[in-house]
This record gives C-alpha cells, sequence and structure tokens, in this order.
DNA sequence: ATTCTGACAGCAA
DNA sequence: TTTGCTGCCAGAA
C-alpha cells in the first residue's frame, strides 16, 4: 500500500526550499537549524547542498538568508558575485560586516520555534 | 554498485 | 583562543 519508494513531492530539497522561502524578510537562520527541523539535525550539509539547487527552482529561494550558525556568509561565493549575498542581506536592512551578520542573534529565525 | 563531494556543526587538542 | 578532524546524509559521476 505504502509506496515506499514512491519519491514523494516533499523531498529533502524540496522541503528546504519550503522552509527557506518561510524565512521573513530581514531575518536569518542557519543550515543547521533548517537541518534540525527537517528532523536530521547533523545533515546541515544537505540543506548548503540543496540550497546549491535552488537555482533549479522556478521560486525565488532567499538563499541569502540562509547563513551557517556563525552568522558567516559562508555561501556568498555561490550567488555570481561574492558580495551578492551581503549586499542582499543589507537590502534587507542587516548589518553585514566581514561577511558576518552583525546582531546575527538578534535577527536568527529559528524555524523550529517560529513554525513549532 | 562504489566513490567522492558538499553553501555545516560539534568536539578534541 | 584557534585550528583541525570527524560525523552526517543524500545526490552526482
Amino acid at each position: 500500500m505504502s509506496r515506499s519508494k514512491q519519491k514523494e513531492p516533499n523531498d529533502f530539497f524540496t522541503n528546504v526550499y519550503e522552509v527557506t522561502k518561510l524565512i521573513p524578510y530581514g531575518r536569518v537562520t542557519s543550515y543547521g537549524a533548517i537541518a534540525r527541523y527537517l528532523g536530521s539535525g547533523r545533515s546541515a550539509r544537505m540543506v548548503g547542498w540543496a540550497l546549491n539547487s535552488s537555482h533549479s527552482s522556478r521560486e525565488f529561494i532567499p538563499a541569502h538568508r540562509v547563513v551557517n550558525r556563525n552568522g558567516l556568509l559562508t555561501g556568498r561565493h555561490h550567488f555570481g558575485n561574492s558580495t551578492l549575498m551581503g549586499q542582499l542581506l543589507e537590502n534587507e536592512g542587516l548589518i553585514i560586516e566581514d561577511d558576518q551578520v552583525v546582531n546575527f542573534n538578534e535577527k536568527f529565525w529559528d524555524p523550529l520555534s517560529e513554525l513549532s
């Protein structure tokens, strides 16, 4: 009955996209937070991998709102121009200093808490 | 099928 | 304190 092998529309990647799109404007989250929300707290690397394919999605994925747990813009190199990610965040009212989100703790948006 | 990689995170020295 | 290694998991070659 259960389509065990059937690949459901909600893949890990799709799940990551959905959560990422839920990140409010002017807020940021971490790969680990998303990974934990998905149920695999230590698969943070997969989140980044998924976001790597986010450009493949027809929807706009605010991947620039996803940084590592240090608030560091680790994925900025994947936005074409390395400064694009920081500029996007600054455009949303965030402050980027030394490729790092200032007041990261303040701007941090945890899907575990916000989406419960 | 096997091997390698990857936008991280946690822990050890 | 910083630096480095390991674990994690899924997709790509």
